[in-house]
DNA sequence: GTCCCTATACTCGGATAGCAAGTGTCCGAGTATAGGCGG
DNA sequence: CCGCCTATACTCGGACACTTGCTATCCGAGTATAGGGAC
């Protein structure tokens, strides 16, 4: 089992844009400059977040994305969903209903007790992600980050947004 | 983010094989064709259940595959880690130190706070499973059963076994 | 000086190749069994 | 009749193709901006 590469570069470009002021904006060009990683792919990911309504895309020559809700409102699982699609991991495929001891399927509750007892355990895990914001994670990256990094990293905001000024 | 196939296929094997006697066991070529699922890629699953130790294999002619613990002491995140492996699902590329904000390593803390998020919520998927047995599912799906069903499988059952014996 | 218009440059969005991992299959090594043979 | 030996048939285990989905990239459509021109 594998989460996509793409959820770790959402998640970080999600705690950048938090810590834009109101009505700014970044272009895929510069969260992917920002954090290192292909420009090009990066956007595919950032339309499945604003696709899925976690950021909202600025259109235009001085557009970009911004978040779609308030840092407190974002979860880690709406970006992860947006990401991953909704789909669960677990995909039972009715084997119980298949091989020499079948009958007839009216008999056979709606859902497999291994199914069961799979989904569960995902929605634990939803719901600690569901628990965490996009807010929490950005004062934890805050507090965490050096401060040399803390510092570098509101000069180069400045500079890109006052470049576009 | 999907888990294998092969995971379904498993939990369903281990619960059959929790329905044997001690002593007795069931080879690949019969937990296929009863699951009717392709008997050869369903080794490979089996193989992977052996090597993390869930199941022991028998040698030999009327060799096969049993259960290597009690069904009570063997959880679905036994199954599940020996099929998927033990890699966590999210996996940190440290991107927060790439790109223009970046300063000496040594500065950061060790885990990053979006890969601890993520990871905490990994922890709680594998606590449920592990809080789940094998006998579990297999008194759930036994009690869910159609009784047809049971029937067919408990008549099955002894007539493999005593074709071998 | 002010307003409008046009050309521009930058943005997002979707369509298009490449690759790795999961999926599916096969054949060889090893062992308990069954039958035959000798005592 | 009993024990031993050999051939067998069945098992597991690992090595080999194929397909799906993730990774990576590009180019076209659209829009706010900037500049120039007319009034």
């Amino acid at each position: 089992m594998r989460l996509a590469e793409g959820v770790e570069w959402a998640t970080h470009c999600a705690v950048l844009l938090a810590a834009l002021k109101e009505g700014e904006s970044l272009p895929a060009r510069r969260l992917a400059e920002y954090h290192g990683v292909p420009s090009a792919y990066l956007a595919k990911t950032l339309q499945l977040l604003a696709g899925a309504g976690v950021v909202a895309s600025v259109p235009g020559r001085r557009g970009g994305y911004r978040l779609a809700k308030a840092p407190e409102r974002v979860t880690l699982l709406d970006v992860v969903l947006a990401v991953e699609g909704p789909e669960p991991a677990f995909r039972c495929n009715e084997i119980r209903r298949r091989g020499p001891a079948v009958v007839a399927g009216r008999a056979y509750p709606p859902v497999c007790a291994i199914a069961a007892a799979m989904w569960r355990a995902e929605e634990a895990w939803r719901q600690e992600l569901a628990g965490t914001t996009v807010a929490d994670v950005a004062s934890g990256l805050m507090s965490q980050a050096p401060r040399g990094a803390r510092d570098k990293t509101a000069r180069w905001l400045s500079g890109v947004m006052g470049r576009n000024e």
